[in-house]
DNA sequence: TTTTAATAGTGACCTTATGTCACTAATATG
DNA sequence: CATATTAGTGACATAAGGTCACTATTAAAA
């Protein structure tokens, strides 16, 4: 036994010093994307401060313990105070931390995403200084903050398989949207073009998408416009081994 | 412009202070299961400290910043300290925080799976009282420490979607397996009996798995004894959409 | 007004994957 | 040598997805 377990808990919590030896530093990150002029966006900020001044990034940033009681809390928080945006619902995607990625010392980050619906964006906080929505096209030619490049590159690969298998990427679109809307959104996504007839097959037979009744013309032949159904959001299109 | 951006980066860094601000504590924490004795067994550790002590939970523990350059050799070194077992691939699950999992404070805790095959365990240092390999059959009748109930059953589903759509349960078994033990493995992460036929069949088409020309003899008919072949990780079980 | 280009949507047939279940195969036991 | 037991296959049915030519509906050009 150690001497440890000698004591009481209550007596071990008293004297516990959470700054006893060194912890890593927690931020949290959100590559949030969006389908706006036909293209694929991220939501990026031009960094007014150290380190990595200048550079673009993801919105994020350290956990305030004090003002956020979980993870939740402190993305939703550091997305709204830095871009003005309300993300819907954010999915966590994965965890990076080592001793390089951050010049200030061994850090972590719990990275988010999301595919959203459009909405403005504006730098609100003197540590920002520019917010945009950013087509991920543009993404190569650009040296982003930390290994924020490596964030995104994960969320895109998460949300290529929700277009493979899902119709998760239709929260991406307007409340109503056409399918030759979802199906350019899901080749984008996927990076190849698909058959339409096998898009509408699959997306109908999941019966998740209610007829509005209205019309989006533009050239050719207006296309019925769409509204999710509730519970779009759990369809996967593989066939269900469950039942 | 913030007074900060003034300054220059070397400058920032040098009077960086990572104690300025109440950081949130940061383990690691991983869910190891195998198949042994014909059931799905966890990797469970007795505490021996506080706080939870006495209270079986996951392998896991603080980072050490100064021993550990990234999140892969905490959790790989956590789990062989307190355990001695080596795990061979780690995936990571999922990160969990907020002010209450843990009564020392504020705290996050990166997690991770793995399917491994059978191997002993023991417990190495004086904060581990005990290291089990535990059916999962008994967790229900069992208070675990921390919230690690939760993250076993993050794991849990995590199998069952590979149960489902891949052959990596096959990992969990020793080097030569049978037909029979695998789909049995499947069964019991997905929860139900499956058609052998149909399991065979998309196991054979794939290709993923060598005849060693051996046989395990038990009651009736003597199985066939296979090891997986190079690359089997990465089938999954779905039409490939992507060709 | 008619024609044409453009885009949306469907019909029909094909291939592949999976479900089902009865059947055969190979062993141990008595 | 008969029987129980478990492993493995044959064969047909259903369901999902691939392909592509066809029809439908509009705007704009002729």
């Amino acid at each position: 036994m150690s001497e440890q377990s000698a004591m009481d808990e209550a007596t071990y919590l008293q004297q516990y010093d959470p700054k006893q030896f060194d912890s890593p530093l927690v931020t949290v990150d959100a590559a949030l994307f969006t389908y706006h002029d036909g293209v694929l966006k991220v939501l990026l900020v031009e960094r007014a401060s150290h380190p990595e001044l200048g550079k673009w990034g993801l919105p994020g940033g350290f956990i305030d313990v004090h003002r956020v009681a979980d993870l939740t809390q402190a993305i939703n928080g550091v997305i709204e105070d830095k871009t003005g945006i309300t993300a819907p619902y954010l999915e966590q995607l994965a965890s990076y931390g080592n001793n390089r990625r951050d010049k200030r010392g061994w850090s972590v980050t719990v990275s988010y995403t999301a595919l959203m619906a459009y909405q403005a964006c504006e730098a609100r906080i003197a540590t920002v200084a520019d917010a945009q929505w950013v087509d991920v096209a543009q993404l190569p030619e650009m040296t982003l903050a930390f290994d924020h490049m490596t964030i995104i590159e994960a969320g895109r690969e998460r949300l290529k398989q929700k277009a493979l298998y899902s119709i998760v990427p239709a929260y991406a679109l307007a409340e109503e949207f056409t399918f030759p809307e979802l199906q350019h959104l899901h080749e984008l996504l996927i990076g190849k073009p698909l058959q339409k007839r096998s898009f509408r097959r699959r997306i109908e037979q999941a019966n998740l998408l209610e007829d509005t009744g209205k019309f989006r013309k533009d050239a050719g032949r207006p296309a019925i416009l769409y509204r999710l159904a509730a519970g779009a959001e759990q369809y996967r299109f593989v066939r269900n081994l469950e039942d």
